[in-house]
RNA sequence: GGGAGAUUAGCUCAGCUGGUUCAGAGCACCUGCCUUACAAGCAGGGGGUCACUGGUUCGAACCCAGUAUCUCCCACCA
C-alpha cells in the first residue's frame, strides 16, 4: 500500500489515453442518442502545437468530454488544412534551401515534394493533441486536400459559377511580391510604419519658345513609383494651381511627358495639394485613371522588383529601388524635402511581405447574397457569438461585404475547374474530359459539325485546351469543412450528416470570425439551408505576462508539450483555463500551470489519506452530520457549475470545482470525518466518502482525464471495475436536494472554528493544545449535532452549554450565538478590550448608516418592501451584537 | 478617420435586474506551523476613493454625460 506522496503523470497518460484508445470510448457513430457535435478548426497539416491550439482544444475537449458523460453521443471530429499559402512559402523556402528553385520545376514535380513534406510533418500536431488529452473520434480524421474533400470544393466552384456568384475579371488585388498571389482583403494586415513623404519636383513644360524653369511638388511616399505616373493630379477648386490647367509636366530622371488632370478627389489640405497618379500601383489611382482614361504602366514583377518600364534600376527591388531613386533625385535637384510620415501600410497575413495593389486577372466570389442569410442567423439567436460582443464586428463586416478574390497564383491546393481554349470564354467543367464537351457542344451550337469534324475537333482541342493555372483560396475549402467532413457534397442525404449536422460548439479564435466562421455560415446556408453550428466560443488570444502576443520570432512562447512533460497534461490544462474567460486575451504564465500541477496533486493526496482507512464494520456511525453537510454542499455547488457551463463560463465552472475539491471536500468534510493515525473508520462514513470522492472525480474529469481515471480504477478503494467502467464515460452527476438551514448552521460552526484557531494564533498557542470552549446559544441550532466536528476541528477539551458570559476568557460571536474559550494563563485584558471595542465601533458604524437609512422617509416610501424589512432586519442584528459585545467588554472589566 | 469594448486588491479576473451573496475569488504577500494525506502542504491574517469629473436617484462599482488611458475591429488620403 506504498504509493508515492506526489501524482506522477508521465506514468498515466498514455496508459489511459492507450485504453480509451482500444475501447474505443472517442468513436462515435449515429445512434439513437442525442448528438453532440464539435468539428475541430483544423490546424495547418505541417504546423506544430501552440499556445493557442492548447487552449482552443482544452476547451472543445471539456466540453466534449462533459457532453459525453452527460450521456449524449459525443463527436469531435479532428483533421487539418493544407493551408495553402502559408504551406508553399514554408516548401518554397525549404527547397530553396536544397538549392531548388521553383521556377525550374514543373507543377507535378512541385507537388510531388509537397506531399513528400506533408506526408513527413503532417499529422504531428495531431499525434501533440493525444498528449493533451483530446477525446477526437481519430477514425474521422480529414484533410482539407484528400480528394473527396477536393471534389466537394470543385462542385461547389462549379455550382456557384453557375449561381452567376463566380465571375472572372481584371481588379486592382492585393497581391503578396513574396508568395507571388493575389490575396483576400481579409489576409491583410495593417499595421502602422514609420516612412518617408519625399517631396518631389516635376518640371512643367513650358509653352512654345520658353525654358522649363517653373516646377510643382508633390508629395509621396513611394517615389519608386514616379515611372509609372500617368498624369498630376489636382483640385479643380484649387486656385493656386489654375495656372497649370491643361499643362504638362516631366517625370523626374525619365522625363516622360504626363498631363495635369483636375479631379475633386484631391485634397487640397494634404501634402502640397498635387498628387500624382499611379493607375498600377495604387487603388484610387486606379479609379482616378479609369475617370480620365490614363494609361496603366506597371512597373513592377510579380516579386516587387523593378522591370523593363520602370526605364531606370530595372530589377531593384522596390524598396531598394525607393532608396536609390531618393538619392538620384536629390542629385538631379528635384528633390525638395524629405519628411518623417507615419502611415498605414498592409501586410500579407501569412508571408509578411508588404502587400502591393497590383492589377491583375482573378476569379471573384461575389458575396452580398450570401451574407445576408448569414447576417440573420446571427442577429436573431440561431447562431450565438460567445461573448455576444462580437455581433456588432460581424454585424459591420457582413454589411460592408466585399467580393471575395478566391484564386491564388500557387500550386498547393485545389486547381481552379476553368479550361482555356483559344479565345473561347473559359469552360467551368469538373475534368477536361467534360470541357471538351463542352467545347464541341458550344461550337456546335455556332455552326453545325459532322460527327467526323467533332472528333476532329475534339482532338484538337484536347491537345491545345489548358486548365487554369491557379488554385482556390485555402479558405474556399474550409469553408466547407462542417459539412464536407461528413461527406455531405458527395452523399448529401447520408447518416451522418443528417445525424451530426447542424453541430452544436464551434470554437476558435476570433481573428477568424470572417475568415472562416461567416464563410462557414454563408456555406452552411447555401448547401444545407441550415447553419453549421448552434454556438460559436471566440477564445481570446494568448499573450505572455507582460501582454505581448506569443510568437515564434518573439521567442516568447513555451513549447506546449514542455509544459505536458513538466507539469502533466491535466495540469496545464486546469492552468489554461484557470485564467481565460472568453473572448477575452490570456495573460498567460507557467505559474497557472504550476497551480494546476498542485491542484492534481493535492487530489492525489486526498486519495492517498482515504485509501490508507481501515474500515471496522462494528463501528458505529459518528459523521451523519458532517456527511449530510457535504451532501447538500455538494448540490450547492454543482448547482452553480451547471449554471457556469451553461453560460460558457469555463474558468469559473472549473474555479467552482477547484473550491468545491479543495476547500469544502479536502479542508473541511475530510477533516471532519478522519479517523484519529491509525484508528480505522466506520463503514457507513466509509462508502459515503469514497461515493463523494467518486462524484468528485466526475466533476474533474472533463479538465483532468488522465489523473481522474488513474484513480477511478484503483480497485482498493472503489472494487474491481469492468472493462468498460470508465470515468470517461460515468454518467455526469445531476444536482439533487439542497438542505438550506444545515448549511447555514454548519456556516455557523465553520465560522466559530476558524475563530478558535484564530485565538490560539494569535495567543501563540499550539494547535495541539486542546482547549475548554463554552456556548451561550441564542440561536435554534442544535449543537448536540455539531458537537464532535467542534471539538475535533478546534481541537476543544470539552464543550459546556452556559447561560451566563464566562468571565476572564476569550470570546467571539458567531451567528446569533456567544463562544468563550477560558485560557490557562490570565487572559491579557487590554489586547481583549481593544478587540471587542473595535468590533463595537465597526458595528456602531455600521448601525449609524442603516439607522440613516430607515431615517429617510424617501427611502422608506420608494423603496420597495423587501428591501425595507431587510434593512430593519440588519438594524435588529446589529443592535443585538452590539449588545451582547458592550456586556462582554463590561464582563471584563467586572 | 469610423466603430466596439475595457479600466474593481500587487497580478489575473467575477460582480446578473441599482438596495446583505456589495466591495468578492484565485494567485501572490505577511505571521505561525515539517500537526504521519499533501511544505506542490496546514492554520490564520493584511490588502481596494471600484480610472477621473459631473449628473440622475431616497440610494450608484452598476444608469446617463464628459475626460483620460488601454485593447481590438474596420477604413484607399498621396
Amino acid at each position: 500500500m506504498s504509493i508515492p506522496k506526489t501524482y506522477n503523470p508521465q506514468a498515466t497518460e498514455d496508459k489511459w489515453y492507450q485504453y480509451w484508445l482500444n475501447k474505443k470510448f472517442f468513436r462515435s457513430v449515429p445512434d439513437e442518442r442525442e448528438p453532440y457535435t464539435i468539428v475541430i478548426p483544423p490546424p495547418n497539416v505541417t504546423g506544430v502545437l501552440h499556445m493557442g491550439h492548447m487552449l482552443n482544444n482544452t476547451i472543445q475537449d471539456v466540453l466534449i468530454r462533459r457532453a459525453r458523460m452527460q450521456g449524449k453521443n459525443a463527436c469531435w471530429v479532428p483533421g487539418t488544412d493544407h493551408a495553402s499559402i502559408a504551406t508553399e512559402a514554408k516548401l518554397v523556402a525549404m527547397l530553396k534551401e536544397r538549392g531548388i528553385d521553383k521556377k525550374d520545376i514543373s507543377r507535378e514535380q512541385f507537388l510531388n515534394y509537397a506531399y513528400e513534406w506533408k506526408d513527413k510533418y503532417g499529422g504531428i500536431i495531431l499525434k501533440q493533441l493525444e498528449k493533451l488529452g483530446a477525446s477526437c473520434d481519430w477514425d474521422r480524421t480529414r484533410f482539407t486536400m484528400e480528394e473527396e474533400l477536393s471534389e466537394a470544393v470543385i462542385d461547389t466552384f462549379i455550382h456557384l459559377y453557375k449561381k452567376g456568384w463566380i465571375y472572372r475579371g481584371v481588379r486592382m488585388v492585393n497581391w503578396d511580391p513574396k508568395g507571388k498571389t493575389a490575396v483576400s482583403d481579409e489576409e491583410v494586415i495593417r499595421k502602422e510604419v514609420n516612412q518617408k513623404l519625399y517631396y518631389i519636383k516635376y518640371s512643367i513644360k513650358a509653352e512654345k519658345d520658353q525654358a522649363d524653369t517653373e516646377y510643382l511638388i508633390i508629395a509621396t511616399t513611394r517615389p519608386e513609383t514616379i515611372m509609372a505616373d500617368a498624369a498630376i493630379c489636382i483640385n479643380p477648386n484649387d486656385e493656386r494651381f489654375h495656372h497649370l490647367k491643361g499643362k504638362k509636366v516631366y517625370i523626374p530622371l525619365i522625363n516622360r511627358e504626363i498631363p495635369i488632370i483636375e479631379d475633386e478627389y484631391v485634397d487640397m489640405e494634404f501634402g502640397t495639394g498635387c498628387l500624382k497618379v499611379t493607375p498600377a500601383h495604387d487603388l484610387n489611382d486606379y479609379e482616378l485613371g479609369l475617370r480620365h482614361n490614363l494609361p496603366v504602366i506597371d512597373i513592377l514583377n510579380t516579386d516587387g522588383t523593378l522591370n523593363e518600364l520602370a526605364v531606370i534600376l530595372v530589377g531593384e527591388d522596390r524598396f531598394a529601388a525607393r532608396k536609390k531613386i531618393a538619392a538620384m533625385l536629390e542629385e538631379a535637384g528635384h528633390l525638395e524635402k524629405v519628411e518623417d510620415y507615419k502611415s498605414q501600410i498592409g501586410f500579407s497575413e501569412r508571408t509578411d511581405a508588404a502587400i502591393e495593389p497590383r492589377l491583375s486577372m482573378q476569379w471573384f466570389c461575389k458575396m452580398d447574397e450570401m451574407a445576408k442569410p448569414a447576417l440573420d442567423y446571427v442577429l436573431n439567436g440561431d447562431v450565438k457569438l460567445i461573448p455576444d460582443k462580437f455581433i456588432n464586428t460581424y454585424r459591420h463586416w457582413m454589411e460592408n461585404v466585399k467580393d471575395w478574390c478566391i484564386s491564388r497564383q500557387l500550386w498547393w491546393g485545389q486547381q481552379i475547374p476553368a479550361w482555356y481554349f483559344q479565345h473561347e470564354a473559359p469552360v467551368i467543367a469538373k475534368t477536361k474530359a467534360e470541357a471538351i464537351e463542352e467545347l464541341v457542344q458550344r461550337m456546335d451550337a455556332r455552326s453545325k459539325m459532322t460527327e467526323e469534324e467533332k472528333k476532329g475537333f475534339r482532338l484538337q482541342v484536347s491537345e491545345f485546351i489548358k486548365q487554369d493555372e491557379d488554385v482556390v483560396d485555402t479558405w474556399f475549402s474550409s469553408w466547407l469543412w462542417p459539412i464536407s467532413v461528413f461527406d455531405g457534397f458527395k452523399d448529401p442525404d447520408n447518416a451522418d450528416i443528417n445525424y451530426y449536422y447542424p453541430t452544436n460548439d464551434l470554437v476558435t479564435a476570433p481573428e477568424i470570425l470572417f475568415f472562416w466562421v461567416a464563410r462557414m455560415i454563408m456555406a452552411g446556408h447555401e448547401f444545407r439551408g441550415k447553419a453549421p453550428f448552434k454556438n460559436v466560443y471566440l477564445t481570446g488570444i494568448v499573450r505572455d505576462k507582460i501582454g505581448r502576443k506569443m510568437s515564434k520570432s518573439l521567442g516568447n512562447s513555451p513549447d506546449p508539450i514542455d509544459l505536458i512533460e513538466k507539469y502533466g497534461a491535466d495540469g496545464v490544462r486546469v492552468g489554461m483555463l484557470l485564467c481565460s474567460p472568453a473572448g477575452n486575451d490570456l495573460m498567460f504564465d507557467e505559474s497557472y500551470c504550476e497551480q494546476g500541477r498542485n491542484f492534481a496533486n493535492k487530489i492525489w493526496n486526498a486519495f492517498r489519506l482515504v485509501k490508507g482507512w481501515e474500515v471496522d464494520a462494528t463501528l458505529p456511525n459518528i459523521n451523519q452530520q458532517a456527511i449530510n453537510w457535504f451532501e447538500s454542499n455538494f448540490n450547492q455547488a454543482l448547482a452553480e457549475i451547471e449554471d457556469n457551463y451553461k453560460q460558457y463560463r469555463l474558468s469559473e465552472a472549473l474555479m467552482g470545482i477547484y473550491k468545491l475539491v479543495w476547500d469544502d471536500f479536502c479542508s473541511w468534510y475530510l477533516e471532519m470525518i478522519k479517523p484519529a493515525y491509525q484508528q480505522p473508520i466506520d463503514a457507513h462514513t466509509y462508502q459515503a466518502t469514497i461515493q463523494f470522492f467518486e462524484r468528485l472525480l466526475k466533476l474533474l474529469h472533463p479538465f483532468m482525464p488522465f489523473l481522474t481515471e488513474e484513480l477511478w480504477h484503483e480497485e482498493e478503494v472503489f472494487g474491481v471495475r469492468g472493462e468498460m467502467d470508465c470515468c470517461i464515460v460515468a454518467p455526469y452527476p445531476a444536482v439533487s436536494a439542497i438542505d438550506e438551514k444545515l448549511l447555514k448552521d454548519m456556516g455557523v460552526m465553520m465560522q466559530a472554528i476558524s475563530e478558535v484557531r484564530n485565538i490560539r494564533n494569535t495567543k501563540q498557542i499550539s494547535p495541539k493544545e486542546a482547549l475548554p470552549l463554552d456556548i451561550k446559544v441564542n440561536s435554534d441550532i442544535q449543537y448536540n449535532d455539531y458537537l464532535s466536528i467542534i471539538s475535533k476541528l478546534a481541537n476543544i477539551t470539552e464543550v459546556k452549554f452556559v447561560d451566563d458570559k464566562v468571565a476572564g476568557s476569550s470570546s467571539f460571536i458567531s451567528g446569533k450565538d456567544e463562544f468563550f474559550i477560558t485560557l490557562a494563563g490570565n487572559i491579557d485584558v487590554d489586547a481583549e478590550r481593544e478587540r471587542l471595542q473595535k468590533e463595537i465601533d465597526y458595528l456602531k458604524g455600521f448601525l449609524k448608516s442603516v439607522e440613516a437609512k430607515l431615517g429617510n422617509e424617501r427611502f422608506v416610501q420608494n423603496a420597495k418592501a423587501e428591501i425595507v424589512e431587510n434593512e430593519r432586519r440588519k438594524k435588529a442584528d446589529a443592535e443585538a451584537k452590539i449588545n451582547i459585545l458592550e456586556e462582554s467588554l463590561e464582563a471584563l472589566a467586572g
